[in-house]
DNA sequence: CGTACGTTTCAAGCATGGCTGATTCAACGG
DNA sequence: CCGTTGAATCAGCCATGCTTGAAACGTACG
C-alpha cells in the first residue's frame, strides 16, 4: 500500500527505522568514518552492513567518497534536516 | 535483528514509518477525531484502519476513548516529543 | 428484544525486505 | 603481475508484518 500524498516521508522515515541503519546514522551524527570503523560501532557482517549503506545512500541520507582502498561515509548535510521535516505533524509544528 | 541499544527510538520510528500510520498521525496532528472521520481523510477498509489504530495505541502515539456509539482518537501529549527525540542525531542536535 | 451501526478481532494469505554465503570488484603492496 | 585487503554485489532463504474477508463485540434506537 502506499496511499500517495507523503511517498517521501514515509520512505524516508523507513530508512531510519530499522535497527541497523539507525546506529550507522547516529555514529555518523558524530562524525564522518570508514566501513570499516562503522563496523566496530555496528557489529553486523560487512555484508549486511554493506546492504544497509546502500538503503541510506539510495535515499540520500548518506554520501560515500572512496579514500584509496576505503571508503568514507558521511550524513547528507540535509539528513537530520530532511528527517525532521518527514515526521507527520512536523509541518504545523515548525509554523510552516 | 535487534542489536539493542536504541530498541525503543527503533520501534517508534517503524510505528510512523508506514503509510496508513503517518497519515492517521498526520489528521491527528491538526485535531481529535472519531474513527469515522478518519476513514474518511484515510481511505483504506474498516478493518484495516483498526488494525494501525492498534499499532499506534501499542506504541502510545495516540489514545483513544469512547463517545458512546463512537470511538475518539487523538495524539498523545507527548507525540510529537518522543518523535523527534527518536531520530538519530537528535541527542547531538538539542545539545543535551 | 431485535436490528443497525461503529469498531474491533480473528484466521488466514501474501509480499516485502532483512539476512546469509559465495562471488566480484577496486585499490594497493610486494 | 599476483596476492591481499576493503567493500559491494548477487541469488536465495526466511520471517515479519501488512492485507483481506468474515465474524464478534458494544452501544444506541425503534
Amino acid at each position: 500500500m502506499t496511499l500517495g500524498g507523503a511517498d517521501d516521508e514515509v520512505a524516508l522515515l523507513q530508512a531510519v527505522a530499522d535497527s541497523v541503519r539507525w546506529a550507522v546514522l547516529e555514529a555518523l551524527s558524530d562524525r564522518q568514518l570508514c566501513v570499516c570503523d562503522l563496523q566496530e560501532r555496528v557489529p553486523v557482517a560487512g555484508n549486511l552492513l554493506s546492504y544497509h549503506l546502500k538503503v541510506l545512500r539510495e535515499t540520500g541520507l548518506v554520501v560515500a567518497t572512496r579514500r584509496g582502498r576505503w571508503i568514507d561515509y558521511a550524513l547528507a548535510d540535509d539528513a537530520l534536516a530532511r528527517l525532521g521535516q518527514a515526521l507527520p505533524g512536523s509541518r504545523r509544528a515548525v509554523r510552516s
